[in-house]
DNA sequence: CTTCCATATCGACGACGGTCGATATCTTGA
DNA sequence: TCAAGATATCGACCGTCGTCGATATGGAAG
């Protein structure tokens, strides 16, 4: 509950997370932001949506289709794809009684992009 | 005690966890140690000691060096490091007293690639 | 061998997170 | 308005994790 408009701000998005991590030592702000970000893929569950999303014809997914192959509850799945959406790293569509899950483009090159090393020719 | 040889292998190692997210849907195994290497990474205190190590002179730096810029105590420095170096993205070298820890070359590249689109234009 | 010092390990505590069943919310169609 | 179905939220349980102080380990110097 409480989550409305305004509290939407303190929920970490994709976009503040993107300091990259080898140009300079990182703050305690920007380091809890992209924190806040792997720790939303770092599960199998959200790793396995994320995978099976972008495998679809079309690249989305509603939740009905994610349950069976995955093989977890409808709630635990609904949950994990609302942390997912949160982060900025699905885009959410309802569409009648379906809610349709599709990867938000350039949200996953963004925090490849947070790992790159800066042109160092190995690192 | 009883981390030897044999349960080495039992730690995940970020050469285990490198399967593509985008490319086909992962299997729970290889979602797994994605998530695992993830995991060892989403941690405020973990990003910034890998991004402090990576800016010393000589991309390298011992425990005594570390836990002033942190803020932590002597023991969870330790432990950041030893779970950063189980996953193969910190070596570890000990000198004399002293024990330096730096980055292993191409492990953050590693990571990157997983999130990376396989080539398609957007995404 | 003994002392000193850097690092690692141990044990404990509190907070967080993944999961579920039950239930609420919302959309459609009759 | 009512019923049916898809998704979201709630409340609870239990395992995991980050942190610390105390202590063990191991190299170096005297």
């Amino acid at each position: 509950m409480s989550v409305n408009m305004t509290s939407m701000r303190l929920i970490a998005q994709i976009e503040d997370c993107c300091t990259p991590v080898l140009e300079a030592p990182l703050l305690e702000p920007e380091a809890e932001a992209l924190a806040g970000t792997l720790k939303v893929l770092a599960d199998p569950a959200r790793l396995r949506l994320v995978s099976v999303i972008a495998a679809q014809p079309g690249a989305e997914a509603c939740v009905c289709n994610l349950t069976a192959p995955l093989g977890l509850s409808q709630p635990t799945v609904s949950h994990h794809l609302k942390l997912l959406h949160e982060a900025g790293i699905l885009d959410r569509e309802q569409r009648g009684r379906w809610v349709y899950y599709s990867l938000r483009p350039g949200a996953l090159d963004r925090v490849a992009s947070v790992f790159q090393t800066g042109g160092v020719r190995d690192g």
